[in-house]
DNA sequence: AGCCAGGCGGTCA
DNA sequence: TGACCGCATGGC
């Protein structure tokens, strides 16, 4: 069992937060199944103490939550207006999760057009197939060369859609030795997500995903129908654009306006959008 | 029932 | 380049 007491991370904005899938709230705690092992983890609502169960050691956790990062600092540094504070506001806490690059790099090209519950039934379903089982029920995230070499009605199971050829493709490079994901994170931002959309199924926002989430690129701005939403509704009104809006030049503004850290905002403003829509559903 | 979802790749002007 | 389309699937 290992404790955290750090006054700077929140539980349910990062596990809720849309950034990782394979994390299930049972009552009160958070049931998720990181690096091949089986994790709980729940947190004291009045000391803010998070406290995990799992084989894995702490230091692994440490460097999961990211609890390396300054987020004052990092907070204080995208604070650019009343929007992104706002959203700061709400959901202090957050944090940005380092995920394996293998299984982010699946997950979010298994993202493309699909609502969260798709996405994290697609990639249950995988695990389920092709996984190995850990504990009854609780099954590990497939490696490269098992997809590589999957039936294909099997892979059909999983329900990917016009996807499953991609993810068949990406795993052959992978296992192949045809494409190194640990090169990525020598290079920069942007010779990293070019070589990124070399992969078939990876566009910008797919890759701007990977790098953030994966290759240490907090200088990337992920730009999807939220995030667009969000600018136009707000940011364009008030003067910060002119021309046409596409999502490719609202990463370029992102990345410009909130500096080296703007992935963190993204992943702020990108959460405070998806909870106002879904409040406005309700009413 | 029809629209949209953490988009991408192709085409056509 | 800019606009549009098809792609599978599921949630609401």
């Amino acid at each position: 069992m290992h404790s955290f007491s750090t006054a700077d991370l929140n539980l349910d904005h990062t596990l809720d937060c849309g950034q990782v899938f394979r994390w299930e709230r049972e009552g009160d705690r958070w049931v998720g199944v990181v690096n091949g092992e089986v994790v709980r983890a729940w947190q004291d609502s009045v000391s803010m103490e998070v406290l995990i169960d799992s084989n894995l050691p702490r230091d692994f956790f440490v460097d999961y939550f990211r609890l390396d990062d300054d987020l004052p600092y990092i907070l204080d540094s995208i604070e650019k207006d009343r929007y992104i504070h706002e959203a700061i506001e709400r959901y202090r806490g957050l944090r940005i999760i380092r995920q394996e690059p293998w299984e982010c790099l699946v997950s979010y090209m298994l993202a493309t057009a699909s609502s969260i519950p798709t996405i994290k039934k697609r990639i249950s379903l995988l695990s389920r197939m092709f996984g190995v089982e850990i504990e009854p029920g609780f099954y590990s995230f497939p490696d490269a060369g098992t997809l590589a070499h999957a039936d294909v009605s099997d892979l059909c199971e999983c329900k990917l859609g016009f996807r499953t050829g991609r993810i068949q493709k990406v795993a052959q490079m992978v296992s192949g030795g045809e494409l190194c994901l640990d090169e990525l994170f020598d290079m920069d931002y942007h010779l990293a997500r070019k070589r990124l959309m070399e992969i078939e199924g990876v566009g910008e926002k797919v890759a701007d995903c990977v790098l953030l989430f994966s290759f240490e690129k907090l200088d990337s701005f992920p730009v999807d129908t939220h995030v667009r939403q969000f600018v136009e509704r707000y940011y364009a009104d008030d003067g910060y654009f002119w021309g046409k809006l596409d999502t490719h030049k609202i990463g370029e503004w992102g990345r410009r306006y909130f500096g080296e850290f703007c992935g963190y905002a993204q992943e702020y403003l990108y959460y405070h959008r998806r909870i106002e829509q879904k409040r406005s559903n309700v009413t």
